[in-house]
DNA sequence: CTGCGTCACTTGAAGCGTCAAGTGATCGGT
DNA sequence: ACCGATCACTTGACGCTTCAAGTGACGCAG
């Protein structure tokens, strides 16, 4: 905006910038805001119990589990304090390693989130899927693919040829 | 998971899920970090500079430039108030009707704006812009809107064909 | 012109996330 | 066998957002 003519953006990436920026603020804030009403949870702690309930034995490292819920292992350490509170899951050292520490869903864990699962994919289905074509769809994995590439190259496979 | 088979997502709808979902999580984290660090504002700061910079006078009524900013009333009059204890904005009631309140950008804002922006605006280029085709940023912007159509059928203008 | 409702905010408290510092377990070199 | 470094968390304080309640200005019915 002052120094040496910064590379700016044309019309058409303004335009789809304006969208997607607000597209990247307001459904995350949707989606957020119908787990909250129905099941009490937000995004991050939905992940988490649906993360555990996938894993063998329903357990997961918290380190492991941070990362496949996206978030720092800070943030996890709280959350899972909060889930403990709520009986949803359990916490306990790991015998062989006494560093980890192993999350494990319980049963009433279990529970909470099969009972939530419906609603918030149908609400997915309902926000992301249903409007877009099946090639917007595709197009959408490989975009995201590309971006997520670009800030974490190991993580996204570049399958995003 | 339960209930009398909710319509589920497809493998292929699941993986783009996948991709899309954390890419919904990352990529504001990242614009955030850079704008925090390079800046000090965060994403929403930038907006509310940005919007008022573009407006006449530099000046916007408080519910305008909360809609503008994608953001609650109660939120952005929290972040005036932070802003105008940084110089960077000031509030005035409106002189036709005292319910309004008028927020102004002052010099030190628009300066703090314009050292901001360029930095800002080469991030988005590099996360966003430059992984992807010409058509795909078309696309972005044309899903993005059908995206928005659904959440607030009223705001974006049906030109996802 | 007076009260009641509405509008456009503002405020305070509570919740959630981040950051930096702390804790305890284990590894690795000597 | 010891001691410092590293690892895997945990914790507390602080900052930002949200939510609900409050405030003051204006419109309107009687």
């Amino acid at each position: 905006m002052n120094k040496d003519e910064p590379r700016w953006l044309s019309a058409s990436e303004l335009d789809a910038w304006k969208a997607f920026s607000a597209m990247l603020i307001k459904l995350p804030a949707a989606l957020d805001a119908q787990l909250r009403n129905d099941a009490g949870l937000n995004q991050f702690e939905y992940l988490v119990l649906a993360a555990l309930s996938d894993a063998p034995e329903r357990t997961l490292r918290m380190s492991e589990l941070a990362v496949l819920a996206n978030g720092s292992l800070s943030r996890l350490s709280h959350v899972v304090k909060r889930l403990e509170g709520h009986g949803y899951v359990r916490r306990e050292p790991c015998p062989d390693d006494g560093r980890y520490t192993n999350a494990l869903l319980t049963e009433q864990g279990y529970r909470k989130l099969a009972d939530s699962a419906p609603g918030h994919v149908q609400h997915v289905r309902s926000l992301v899927m249903d409007p877009l074509e099946p090639e917007q769809i595709d197009q959408l994995r490989l975009i995201s693919l590309r971006i997520l590439h670009v800030m974490d190259p190991d993580l996204a496979w570049p399958d995003c040829h």
